[in-house]
Parts: C-alpha cells; structure tokens; sequence
DNA sequence: GCTAAGTAAGTAAGCACTCACTTATAACGG
DNA sequence: CCGTTATAAGTGAGTGCTTACTTACTTAGC
C-alpha cells in the first residue's frame, strides 16, 4: 500500500479511537491494530503521537469541517434575498443538526480537545464559531435595521439559536442517547427552534 | 489528620486534577502530590483508582450537584403562583448561569465524564436533568392549558431554553473564555434568553 | 500496647518511541 | 527478457520510563 492512502488509513482508526477515549485514553498500539498495521509504522508516518491528533485537527476540522452549510444552501441563499426569516433560520438549524448527526465521533472528538485545551481546537473554534456569528448576526441586524426584528444585541440572539441547536445535538450525542426525554426528528427540531427564535426577536 | 479529613482533602485535588485533565490524564502520584501525602495513603483510602472517580461522582455530583435552585429561591416559587412568568424564567436562567460559572471545575468534570461514558455521570444527567424537565415542562404545560402559551410541546421548549444557558455557560468555561464573541453578564444574558423564549412560545 | 495513619521502596505491566532488519516495487542498462 | 540496485513500506524485538498498585515497615495517639 502506497504511504498516502496508509497514512489515511492511520488517520481514520485514530479519529474514532481518539473520539472514543480521548487523546490519552487512547494508545499508539491501540491505532496500530484498528489500522491493521504494526506500531513501528505508526511511528514511520508521525514521528511522535500528538503529531497524530495535529494531523487530524489540521486537515479534518479545518478542511472538511469547515464548510458552511450557508455557502451550499441554494435554499436558504434565496430565502435571504426574499427576506423569508421562517425558511432562513429553519434551514441553518435543518442543516446543522444533520451534519452534527451524521459525524458523531467528529462532534466528540471535538468537545475532548477543548475539553483538553488543544491549541487547534481552540482556533477551530475561533474561526469557525466566528464566522457564524459574523454571518448569522449580520443577517440579524440588517433585519433589524428594516424594522422587522426588534433591537437587541444580535449576538445575544446567535448565541440563543446556536444554544438551542448545539444543547439538542449534544443531548442526543452524549446524554440522552435513547431519546427518553425528547424523541423527535430534525425537521421537529429545526421548525419549533426556528419559531421560538423568530418569535422571540420579532419586533 | 483523622481518615475522614484526609480522605476529603484527597477528593478534593482528585476533582481538581480530573477536571483539568481528565480521568486518563491524571495520574494517582499526581493525585498524591497536590493532596501533600505519599501515593501509598491514597491507595490507603481508594483502594483502585477509578474508587476515586466514583467517590467523586457519587458524592460530589448526587448530593451537592443535585439540589434544585427553584427548591430554595423564594423569588420564583412566588412568582410562579402569580404566573409572572418573566420572573420564573429569568430566575431560572439567573439562578443556573451563576451556579455553573461558580463551580467551573465540576462542569468540566461532568463533560469528561459524559465523553467517557461513565455509568455515574448517565445516571446524574437521566436523574438530575429528567426532574428539570419535569418541573420547567410541567409549568408551561400549566401556562398552556391556561391559554398563556401557544400549543406545543413543552419538553421542545425546554429544550431550547436550557440550550441557550447551558451554551452560553459551555461558551464561557470552554471556547472563548476571553470573551470575544460575547462578553456579557448574568444578568444581560438570564434577561435576554428569558424574554426570546417567553415571546418565543406566548400565545 | 493496640490501632489507625502514613510511607519508602518496591513490582509487574504498559507506555511512547527506536533500531536493526526484511520485503516489495519499480527503474534501467545490457 | 533478465539481473542489479535504489528506495520506500513494513516489522519484531527491543529501549527506558511511567503507570497503577503492593508490601513491609515506622510513627502517633489514646
């Protein structure tokens, strides 16, 4: 196998090993065997272990994960144009709960290297959580500055909506995984969250 | 020192340390070191490590960790049965952001221990957060049937609520603790997410 | 003089990481 | 077509260190 396509391979075992124990509940012999490979050639492709969980950081959050749902969305770029707040906020929150849904280990690999204080977690953060309250709360204040939504730090508002999104992934993801406190669809979801927010900043 | 005393003072550096670092991350000598007393006293009192994290979880989390804000805040018992409903939500929100930004170190515990699967922090989530669904969902149930709020379900409603605080807690303890995105206080934020929900689910 | 509190000095297992070595691949002159 | 050779892919068997945990022993207080 070429050393690309097995780096990948090494890559992969180690994003679901580390999403399941954490950085140091995770060890290099472990990687080894989900990849199918010997520990030496663990350490041929990265030369020490947080090299790996640089790696992944590196390339996937801040390569994949870093797509906005907004700049795909035909959907919702027109909703904007036609001032339809309903579809907007329905579409942000339909679509981030299903992308948050279908990379759990992502999501969880995510909360442990804040958790663990990991310098490119924190810039993941920064920029990406950054760029949705630059985008959101913008659109949130032009809508202000119309008279349609009644004035309020917009931030405030972001943070309401993102709280709502995150705090129900969050609970299906870690704490409530057999949905005994609330079983419903994404499309329940994004709707009742999208109407409490609208209404809630309505002016 | 008598045994009770250390046995506490041990508890107390191994709540510190995990939080920090978590389970894995922490290592007994360590323990031993921040607690003053050789690592040979800590197995004294703990005979395997992870007695240690249960002690913690069983102690900590379901004794102290469980008592209910609105169980003792007179404020919003009162505003309750005037069905003032501003007050009740905003002192629940108050009441929760300063308990989870006083004790820092205990939420950061619970994250790990969600991550880790630990069977203590399920049962702390299904106990603790299935009667805060309760006691929030029954009243606007109440609020409801009295024609207050719109018809909908009220556990979604919860949801979103406790998102918004627990987010913005989760915002400040691990993702900007500079502030940068929002830098708000208490106050600001428990009146704000109170009155986008309660425009967000009147009738 | 008994019991509880405490520890120095271990132990075996596990950890990240290395080294000497073998195999597979492919290019190239004759 | 073969045989040589350079290079990259891969590994078994270690390295020294750290880990959770133990044992045999000392001290302090009633």
């Amino acid at each position: 196998m070429s050393g690309d396509k097995r780096r990948e391979q090494i890559l992969m075992s180690a994003i679901s090993l580390f999403s399941q124990k954490g950085f140091s509940g995770t060890t290099t012999k472990e990687i080894a065997r989900v990849a199918g490979v010997s520990e030496a050639t663990v350490f041929k492709h990265f030369s020490r272990k947080t090299d790996i969980y640089d790696a992944i950081l590196d390339n996937k959050a801040c390569h994949e994960g870093m797509r906005f749902p907004w700049e795909e969305d035909p959907v919702m770029l027109d909703a904007m144009r036609r001032r339809d707040d309903y579809t907007v906020f329905y579409q942000l929150a339909f679509n981030a709960l299903n992308k948050q849904q279908s990379d759990v280990g992502f999501m969880r690999l995510l909360f442990y290297s804040a958790l663990e204080e990991h310098e490119l977690a924190e810039r993941f953060f920064g920029e990406f959580v950054a760029r949705i309250y630059g985008f959101i709360g913008g659109y949130i204040e032009e809508r202000q500055q119309e008279g349609a939504f009644r004035p309020m730090n917009p931030r405030i508002a972001v943070r309401a909506f993102l709280g709502m999104m995150i705090h129900h992934s969050l609970n299906n993801i870690l704490w409530d995984k057999g949905r005994n406190l609330l079983d419903i669809t994404n499309e329940d979801a994004a709707d009742n969250f999208a109407q409490i927010l609208l209404r809630g900043i309505k002016a």
